[in-house]
DNA sequence: AGCACGCCGACT
DNA sequence: GTCGGCGTGCTC
């Protein structure tokens, strides 16, 4: 470090800037004499007329570029991004198509990100410096000045919101006019770090009385006085509330007591205290695992390895023993999880096994416990970090191995905004870059993973067996759940109408009669739930999305699922006047009530309308554990993260909703979910029943899903994929545009599938297919109507997207999504 | 995210 | 003609 201080200072400095620009591009600014910069360290620079948020990827002497400015001050003292993680954003952003400083803010600290906020106001009167040209030339510049008057200080966007977008103009020329007076401010930080008071004594004991100098100490002073004595400090507001405020005010207004303000965190996981869990002793497959990852770890190889088990094969104490080593040689370690919220079993196993040394970061926390976890972390406070999809971006020191566990799961992959990573691939470039040891484990892999690690690319290490603990707490194997396949058609065929087959229904009434419980789920996606005109068949839809409608027996509403807009039902249909409008297909709220009606059983829903709060999750589920009800009925979440000995059956109430999709993962989706369900039942000492009611009970996902039997799965799928080219024989990118207007919408779509076309043919590339133009689905979402054109590329690692890329015109305003999950 | 510029249709 | 709405390109 000594010798950087000794240097002459470099004079430039190479910055991802906070402004829409290609991938990996940086610009130049010059550093002002007096001020240090590293790379990594967050600053604010001039762009154009503003000033916006950057970050230093590099410094250099010399500099070709005209007309350079001055960088305008540092965001935070020191670096933030340590050298590896400015290379993990240099990838991110080459990888994901998106802005280095987009790849790079996802690494800064917890709502890190500024933006400048401009306010509009009446000028003084007496300060009332005129502009070039001090009149009103236009309505519309009239009606801006009428609203600064009647409403004072105004954001902009509330002038453009009122007036609508077109009033920027006008703006623009009352603030150069002297007429409207501007000010900006930045954006207020609502993670800040929280304090504590404490109470100490400020005198010594015996010299208490004299300080007091007369003043009399009652019983009430006295007790808070000894309290204080006692435990050295005391928590003031704690004090006030118990001896009253002011007591407190007194003593410290007498220069008996003093306060002190001590940094506070929060922290999600303090003072729970899991039973004490010895390790589990390990089968030979299990030991055989740990050993291999340790070894990796201990020797710095960054290799990935695939641990692939099936539900209950012990996969988490393999993750727990894995860890254990990691910290024994001084290293760290992350376990990324697909929902936190959702496995409250992993949290508490993990902070049993290192109490006091796991740090949680999940989107269910507080703004402040966020903070504070991120900060921690960097201090190097856990040695564990426990946390979804973002938090491989955390600033864990030393990191000597991460697991990804579930490692299928497509809430591993962020879709919405920029960067659209993976944190599957992003982990496997940060342990090339920090020489930690990837583990990815799932009972299902994702098919490119088993395909990566059928050829070598991946380590592959296998649990067979399915256990549970035996009666000397040893495990050994348990059996399979019984799973029976219903043909829906067949039960339609005899007649029953019911959305319960006669398996399922008296499945459910033994289950209830001998006291265990029962999990009903429902994949909802597809068209569960949709409102029709009996009299001409025209299905309900959102008046801003093409979403058809879900009825909602809460509220009484009808909602769409794409916008959240609410609508009253009962009204007449829109096509044809008829008011006779039904409820077709089945939500998890029909299968409650059908449940409560035909079996009086107390149930539970568990979707994304009951478990909406936070917390909500852990409430239902211990509430279901403990007994509150006999059924819980849910959508996918419900096939996550549920060890509940006391649950004997499980019912896929249809299992082909979502087969059908367009997207040649449908098949993949249905497997994984009806294995991961299948996997619930009977995890006790109750061989359990799953019964999967299907229309198409040949379809190799359902056969394959039902007998938990991942290689028939992969074989008949992996084979499919190659015929039709898709991934893994292919990398995927989606380029996607909306727009209000439907007629430029699908012109633009045209312009720039044309455009994408030329663009390859230049370069030759007669091996990238281009699908599309193709409206999205829905073709409509918030008022915008939604096209994508997708590109079918040569395969490459997962981890390294061709530079093809970075050759095609994509106009800002087409986003892209390189591996994209779906292709809606 | 702004800001300038250019295109286009409407309106006086 | 010119105003206002909208899309695009540029920013060290």
């Amino acid at each position: 470090m000594a010798a950087q201080w000794e240097r002459a200072h470099d004079r430039y400095a190479e910055i991802a800037v906070d402004a829409a620009v290609g991938p990996e591009r940086t610009f130049t600014y010059a550093i002002p004499s007096g001020m240090l910069l590293h790379p990594g360290q967050p600053v604010l620079i001039p762009l154009l007329s503003r000033r916006v948020g950057g970050v230093v990827f590099a410094l250099s002497d010399t500099t070709e570029i005209q007309g350079i400015r001055l960088v305008a001050g540092v965001q935070h003292p020191e670096p933030i991004l340590a050298p590896h993680q400015l290379n993990l954003a240099r990838w991110l952003s080459r990888e994901t198509r998106c802005t280095l400083y987009e790849a790079a803010a996802v690494m800064l600290p917890p709502d890190f990100r500024r933006r400048l906020v401009r306010y509009l106001s009446l000028p003084d009167p007496d300060a009332s410096a005129q502009g070039d040209d001090g009149s009103v030339n236009s309505p519309a510049e009239g009606r801006v000045l009428e609203l600064l008057s009647r409403r004072g200080r105004v954001p902009q966007d509330a002038v453009e919101g009122s007036l609508g977008a077109g009033a920027a103009r006008s703006l623009r020329r009352l603030v150069r006019a002297g007429l409207v007076a501007e000010q900006w401010e930045l954006s207020r930080q609502a993670a800040r770090p929280a304090y504590s008071q404490r109470l100490r004594l400020a005198v010594a004991e015996d010299e208490a009385q004299r300080a007091a100098g007369g003043f009399p100490l009652t019983s009430r002073r006295l007790a808070l006085l000894q309290q204080v004595r006692l435990e050295e400090t005391l928590d003031a507001a704690q004090a006030r509330k118990e001896f009253g405020a002011d007591t407190v005010r007194r003593l410290v207004g007498l220069g008996l007591l003093a306060i002190e303000e001590r940094r506070r965190v929060r922290d999600p996981l303090e003072g729970y205290t899991p039973e004490r869990e010895a390790p589990l002793s390990l089968t030979a497959e299990q030991a055989d695992a740990v050993g291999h990852v340790v070894n990796s770890v201990r020797t710095g190889q960054p290799h990935t390895y695939l641990l692939h088990g099936p539900t209950g094969s012990g996969k988490t104490e393999v993750y727990l023993r894995a860890l254990a080593a990691c910290i024994a040689v001084g290293k760290r370690g992350m376990l990324l999880a697909p929902e936190i919220s959702l496995t409250p079993q992993l949290v508490a196993r993990l902070q049993s096994r290192f109490p006091g040394r796991v740090g949680l970061l999940h989107s269910g926390l507080s703004a402040g416990q966020h903070y504070d976890t991120w900060w921690r972390v960097r201090e190097g406070a856990y040695d564990v970090l426990l946390g979804t999809r973002s938090a491989v971006f955390a600033p864990m020191p030393d990191l000597g191995l991460i697991i990804l566990d579930e490692e299928h799961e497509w809430t591993y992959k962020q879709s919405d905004t920029p960067p659209r990573y993976h944190a599957r691939s992003t982990a496997m470039v940060l342990g090339r870059l920090t020489g930690a040891t990837v583990m990815l484990g799932s009972a299902t892999p994702d098919l490119a993973t088993y395909h990566a690690a059928d050829r070598g690319i991946l380590r592959s290490l296998s649990l067979r067996d399915r256990l549970r603990p035996g009666p000397d707490g040893a495990p050994r194997p348990a059996p399979l759940a019984d799973v029976e396949v219903v043909d829906m058609r067949e039960e339609l065929k005899a007649g029953v109408r019911s959305i319960f087959s006669r398996s399922l229904s008296e499945a459910l009434s033994e289950t209830l009669e001998r006291g265990r419980q029962a999990i009903l789920f429902l994949n909802r996606r597809g068209a569960a739930g949709t409102v029709q005109c009996r009299d001409c068949g025209h299905v309900l839809h959102c008046r801003s999305c093409s979403s058809p409608l879900t009825y909602h027996a809460e509220g009484d509403r009808l909602v769409c699922h794409q916008c959240g807009r609410r609508y009253r039902p009962g009204g007449a249909c829109p096509r044809c006047r008829s008011l006779h409008i039904r409820y077709l297909g089945v939500g998890t709220q029909r299968v409650g009530q059908e449940v409560e009606r035909t079996t009086g059983a107390r149930v539970l829903r568990w979707d994304r309308d009951a478990a909406r709060e936070r917390d909500a999750h852990r409430a239902l589920m211990e509430g279901f554990a403990r007994g509150d009800a006999q059924v819980l009925v849910g959508t996918q979440m419900v096939a996550q993260g549920l060890h509940l000995p006391n649950v004997t059956l499980v019912g896929v109430v249809l299992a082909d909703l979502g087969l059908y999709l367009p997207d040649f993962r449908a098949g993949e989706r249905t497997f994984q979910l009806l294995c991961q369900v299948a996997g619930r039942a009977g995890r006790g000492d109750d061989p359990g029943r799953v019964v999967v009611q299907t229309y198409t009970p040949e379809h190799y996902a359902v056969q394959a899903g039902a007998r938990q039997d991942y290689h028939a799965f992969y074989e008949e799928e992996i084979a499919l994929r190659r015929e039709l080219r898709n991934p893994p024989f292919s990398r995927l990118a989606r380029f996607s545009f909306s727009h209000t207007n439907r007629e430029y919408g699908a012109s633009e779509a045209r312009r720039f599938g044309t455009e994408l076309q030329l663009a390859l043919a230049q370069q030759g590339l007669t091996e990238v297919e281009i699908a599309g133009p193709a409206p999205g689905y829905p073709a409509r979402v918030r008022g915008r109507y939604r096209w994508h054109v997708v590109l079918r590329l040569p395969p490459t690692p997962a981890t390294d997207m061709p530079s093809l890329l970075s050759t095609l015109p994509v106009p800002p305003t087409w986003s892209v999504d390189v591996d994209p999950v779906t292709l809606a």
